[in-house]
DNA sequence: CAGTACATAAACACAG
DNA sequence: CCTGTGTTTATGTACT
């Protein structure tokens, strides 16, 4: 790729060669560097001007035409020694080949930077895209952030050298050829990370809307390893003014008097220099630019330093490489290329959130707990495709009205609760289930079938991370729903009353029609005999399908746990509630039934179900699962903390 | 389009 | 008076 028209000072062949040139000129650049240098100073008294541009000249493309040319070229072949000889062909003034090694380095640095920076301003898109774990976001950020750093200090020394280039002031200083290398990786505070952090962000947004988003998305596909970024405009100096910090590595640069107003030099903050392990104190920004001019010129030390950053940045580079790579797959694995966000009832963002907030081991495709349209395709992993990397999916915890739209949605949420309860416990995801099935839920999970309304509460907060706030939105929701159904029986306690569940009235409460096909009931024997994501699916497509599930074994698997159980109880109430008996099939009744309802609702139906002279006998047993869940309320439930 | 189920909000009563 | 509990009504949405 060097050989094609590399010379061309276009931003877009300039882009192309950069990339193809990196790998080989970081090799080489310095080499030559150093040969170029000990030229120069070999011939510093000769000073035979032979009609070549002034470096100060405004015409920065021109200028740049020199050092590409060479940058280009003498990678391939070049020598120390043949770049003597061709930088004596030219019989170029040390000036001169000063001008040029600075071009070239220059160049190179902006390579660099651009590269760098384009991929870190496409991961740091697709990571507030994505709203990635904090976790990983850490992880990016540091990598970002380092880079980050490393990129402004070449920025710095590719300024610092324009500057020398524009003041004429272009002399190797043999002394500071010997001071020891600095370690890079000193002064790299947390502090410094964040703000460079923000600083990146920052420069990110305003060079996006300043380039009308031509490259940011575009780059982020091709990221670091990029071979043909589509849009040059930030290597180039064109835009140089609409580039912010990149800015600065113009060789146009019409305005140290900006950066002095702006102070905003990425290797001077809180009044130090911010060059790797230099941390000099600088009392203005004035003073900053003399010791970066003083301090950190083009010599021994900078270059080892430059060449180390550039070590540096190879290996984040691979790491960014892969990390760009898993990030593909993880989107790839999660269908982001939906294309109706609607369409699809809430589990999918579930598992959306699951995946980004869990391992990523939970997030296997056959997880998602979505509906399968037939009983037959229960563990197609891509479906309907839904969005799930979204940022509605990510703060879908605000209240809003989300019913799923399945009107089998409880029936649904039987398999999907049990083999999502660890999300939900920690996932502030609403939970697609409804409040008297969550409510029938907590009760029948109890030993005794029965709670009170404050150990409703710590169920719902304790099972729920969505309901960890809302609390009075939710809680009213609980008492109201109480009220409401018939299901739920009030019984008087010696501890006050307690809330328990008439099953015959609560799979009265939907009654559906029964479409299913009747030869999955022994699927869902055989599908939570393993707890696996297709048994998920399965049950999820046979709740779909509200097949009655009337089967003992599903009653006390202890695969699926008590959730599954007692939601599978709803899904029996889910349709046509043929059998008037089977409430009875629920095992766990019978504390129950000697309850009394103190309180029975509004045209209490077959009252002989809870005959009651022994309304209090199970208060006086009181159990000490009470207290067990005592416990939990003794947590404190920010529900408030908003 | 009507009916139903559900969520949400709110008013109210009552007891501790 | 405050808080928790329980009931009821109203309203809006989604689905059948």
């Amino acid at each position: 790729c060097l050989s094609s028209p590399l010379l061309a000072p276009t931003s877009s062949s300039t882009s192309q060669i950069l990339y193809c040139a990196n790998s080989i000129f970081k090799i080489l650049f310095f080499q030559a560097l150093q040969v170029a240098r000990q030229f120069l100073l070999q011939q510093q008294q000769q000073q035979q001007v032979s009609g070549l541009k002034s470096p100060k000249r405004n015409d920065k493309q021109a200028a740049l035409q020199v050092p590409v040319s060479v940058a280009m070229m003498t990678p391939q072949v070049i020598t120390p020694q043949q770049m003597q000889q061709i930088l004596q062909q030219q019989v170029l003034t040390p000036q001169q080949l000063q001008v040029l090694l600075q071009q070239q380095q220059a160049l190179m640095l902006q390579q660099v930077i651009v590269s760098f920076t384009a991929g870190k301003m496409a991961i740091i898109g697709v990571l507030m895209s994505l709203n990635i774990p904090p976790q990983q976001q850490q992880v990016a950020t540091q990598q970002l952030a380092f880079q980050q750093q490393l990129l402004q200090m070449q920025q710095l020394q590719q300024q610092h050298l324009l500057s020398l280039q524009r003041q004429g002031l272009l002399t190797i200083q043999p002394g500071q050829a010997t001071l020891p290398l600095q370690p890079l990786a000193q002064g790299m505070i947390p502090t410094e990370l964040q703000q460079l952090w923000k600083e990146v962000t920052s420069s990110h947004t305003a060079e996006e809307i300043a380039s009308n988003n031509h490259s940011s998305l575009d780059l982020s596909t091709t990221c670091v390893s990029s071979s043909a970024p589509s849009k040059t405009s930030l290597i180039i100096n064109s835009h140089a003014s609409t580039n912010g910090q990149l800015s600065v590595h113009t060789p146009k640069r019409e305005s140290l008097s900006h950066e002095e107003h702006s102070h905003s030099h990425p290797l001077y903050g809180h009044g130090v220099c911010k060059w790797p392990g230099c941390e000099a104190v600088c009392e203005d920004f004035q003073s900053f630019l003399k010791h970066l001019n003083n301090e950190h010129a083009l010599d021994d030390r900078s270059t080892a330093q430059c060449r180390v950053q550039m070590q540096v940045v190879q290996q984040l580079e691979l790491q960014l490489a892969k990390d760009k790579e898993r990030l593909q797959a993880m989107m790839t694995h999660l269908h982001v290329k939906s294309t109706e966000p609607k369409a699809t009832p809430q589990p999918l963002n579930l598992v959306s959130s699951v995946t980004l907030s869990k391992t990523a081991s939970e997030a296997s495709p056959q997880s998602l707990p979505h509906t399968p349209t037939t009983p037959t395709t229960p563990i197609t992993p891509v479906i309907q495709g839904p969005s799930v990397i979204t940022t509605t999916s990510m703060h879908n915890v605000e209240p809003i009205r989300r019913r799923c739209p399945n009107k089998y949605n409880v029936a649904i949420s039987s398999a999907d609760l049990a083999q999502n309860q660890e999300f939900y416990k920690n996932a502030e995801v609403r939970p697609p289930f409804t409040y008297a099935s969550l409510i029938r839920q907590a009760i029948l999970e109890s030993p005794e079938k029965q709670l009170t309304l404050n150990e409703i509460y710590n169920w719902f907060t304790r099972m729920f991370a969505y309901f960890r706030r809302n609390a009075a939105t939710w809680k009213n929701a609980v008492r109201h729903n109480l009220s409401l159904h018939k299901c739920f029986v009030r019984v008087e306690n010696v501890k006050g009353a307690v809330w328990t569940v008439d099953e015959l009235e609560f799979q009265k409460r939907r009654p559906q029609k029964i479409s299913g096909n009747p030869s999955l009931i022994k699927n869902i024997q055989t599908s939570h005999t393993y707890c696996t994501p297709l048994n998920a699916a399965l049950q999820a497509s046979m709740a779909d399908n509200s097949i009655p599930l009337y089967t003992t074994a599903s009653m006390g698997n202890p695969t699926l746990g008590n959730l599954a159980n007692a939601m599978r109880e709803d899904l029996n109430g889910a349709m046509e509630h043929t059998n008037s008996n089977e409430s009875d099939s629920s095992p766990g009744r019978s504390p129950m039934q000697a309850m009394h309802p103190v309180h029975v609702k509004e045209e209490p139906l077959d009252p002989d179900e809870n005959e009651g002279p022994l309304s209090l006998v199970t208060t006086a047993n009181h159990s000490p699962d009470f207290d067990h869940d005592r416990d939990y309320e003794d947590e404190p439930v920010n529900e408030d903390i908003e």
